[in-house]
DNA sequence: GATGAATGAGGATTCATTCAT
DNA sequence: TATGAATGAATCCTCATTCAT
């Protein structure tokens, strides 16, 4: 009796714990097979497949194709964001370039070797609808804390070229990414101090190099 | 036979004439309709509509979409070289880095303000097939040259190191290029000036900033 | 074994109750989905959703979904018996035509302002299969009243021609129900005055405006 | 060379014609599968298997299910203008009622049991969306006009009651027209006498027996 | 009984491509 | 050569129904 009573709110859970298996099984699923064709190219049915199950059962969890994408890079921005927040903090501001980016830049690309499809999500720029808008707002919170990173870095950039500066380091770290991902091993390693390197060169006579003065 | 080639070469070239008209139609219809929907989510019929002409008539020209794509770049490229190929040629190779970048950057960008689905095809990274690939040759072409260019700037440079930067150079250009594109008027010189500057801090440290000496 | 049954009546009682309970839930969501959005096109998620029960739930009252709208029918059939079933009687045979329409009509028309359900499911003669048979056995039986009443008032109309005034007459009253229904307030009253007169004059050269005479 | 000149115009037409052929045949395949099944349970491809081609084929002449079911209920009501349109001018008002529901009703029962899909048509109130709203549309002139026939046989009567009295008309009619198209020989014959007998009861009291006074 | 996950056939619709004219 | 009709597989998505828990 008071075991049935103990074991009770078990039972709501197991279901949803089916669920909520179910749903990170069509999200690897789905993450797999984005990366594979992109995310256009992609079919609910392709997903369903890659996740064995049925179309139907992948409609039970998600309304649509989009929706996928959606929780997908939500999912993904809030583990980044658990995982390697503390790479944006103030804190870093106070470190001479070359040691922010390496602090910055490190967790980040880890990540996305560990997610690729977090870019193939972000750079479905072919894609108009929800995702885009979607992931357009995800790039820009990531702009808005690079924008104001810099800003503690070089505080009398004016504005504007301060979002320029923020928006063309984004692309380029996406692009920087892009070669990152599609090599492995010693030639990964080599695009990383390349990309380090070019984003370094854009950065100090911008910002500077030194240490921001520390405040107290 | 040399008689069927002179004495009538009004009628067959009337006709190659007209069919050349008709495949520039479709293909400019294609850029239009790739640049506003991108590769993957242009479909045949609206070439066709947008070209003004029946969907068999496109297939008289070109055996299936991919073909299009490839014969647009194919025409893109061979007109970029034609009317700025020069800017790779060795002779600027002996400017300092910034005119360099100039010389070389400035009538690519005008080139792809021109041709807007030159970059279209070259990102078309959502879609597998011979898109890609042959658009991958496009770009590594593409990239020898760079290589070439950088090989006489700085010959010291390992051959390894040489390719991965003109590799990221060619991504952050694209990147850059998606930026300048995608914005009009001031922002666009802005950012073209953004792309430059970033070009300049990541090759000046690699290749040097003063001009290649002179080879007699 | 008349143990179980009398000993302990209050368990299955309100086990059946409970079921009872669920059974009316669901009829009363699927009436309410039925009205808004017909037969055909109202799902049996829809119908659980609107009870408030899963599917499954649903499944474990009625086999399939059809047999829903048959037991939806059939009790509002039963209702209608036991709340205006005396209106049918030969008693009101003897009234004059104008009063029996009164008397026969307005607790008819009544029942289904309350119940708009029942005209949809009568009415639903865009679905083939099992509903509209039962449902016509449904309308077959109110016509068989209408007849004997039709028969009482007007003895000597040939059986043929009295099937076919009540048929006739059937499917007038549906149709004036509909338009009662699609309106409120004065209009729906001014339409039952409408449906009313359409009846008397439709019945009077029939079987004729004066009482029957009352048999001993 | 004349020839070819005069032949030419006959060529577009040859290719129109085809396409005209067939939608007559997805027409024809509509309303044959419409009357069978209704219009809500009727899949495109129902129609399409029925036309004998295939459900691309469907959707080169129509752009979804809905634009079928327009579309024949334009043809109809276009050719129902075209070859009965007759019965309700104004000369029929000067009839007696008697002799004017034959005049009016007659081509209109024999068209309806040429085209039943008519009824099927006009009465898919299960429906939303456009279908329903295009043949509302229908309804709505149809009843215009017959206000109008009532309107000149009756001119005193007061506007709201002549416009009950037509849509009660109508709604009488579909019900009765209902009852003709699934009867055969002289049931059909039977039920067609009790429907005019029907209108005339509830129309004679209304607007009078006697022909409307001729107008000079 | 209740739940909600699972199914898979079926619906509307699209599209690259082919074919008769 | 040009046309537009024809194809049918594939797309996204729904739904009646079943099943494990």
């Amino acid at each position: 009796m008071t075991e049935s009573q103990a074991a009770r709110p078990a039972n709501p859970r197991r279901r949803q714990a089916r669920g909520e298996r179910r749903i990170q099984q069509l999200l690897d699923a789905a993450a797999s097979v984005f990366c594979r064709t992109g995310y256009t190219s992609t079919s609910t049915n392709a997903i369903a497949r890659e996740a064995g199950v049925s179309p139907g059962t992948l409609y039970q969890f998600f309304p649509n194709k989009e929706a996928i994408a959606v929780e997908l890079g939500d999912r993904l921005t809030r583990q980044m964001r658990d995982t390697h927040g503390v790479a944006f903090t103030e804190e870093n501001a106070v470190l001479p370039l070359g040691e922010m980016l390496d602090v910055v830049l490190d967790p980040m690309i880890e990540f996305n070797c560990a997610n690729p499809v977090f870019l193939t999500l972000i750079c479905s720029s072919d894609t108009p609808g929800a995702v885009a808008e979607e992931h357009e707002a995800l790039a820009a919170a990531l702009q808005t804390r690079v924008e104001e990173l810099i800003g503690t870095c070089a505080p009398e950039l004016p504005l504007e070229r301060r979002a320029r500066i923020a928006t063309m380091g984004f692309a380029l770290f996406k692009a920087g990414l892009e070669l990152i991902l599609s090599h492995e091993g010693e030639d990964r390693e080599a695009y990383i101090t390349e990309l380090k390197s070019c984003l370094y060169g854009y950065l100090a006579p911008a910002i500077g190099t030194e240490a921001a003065p520390v405040r107290h």
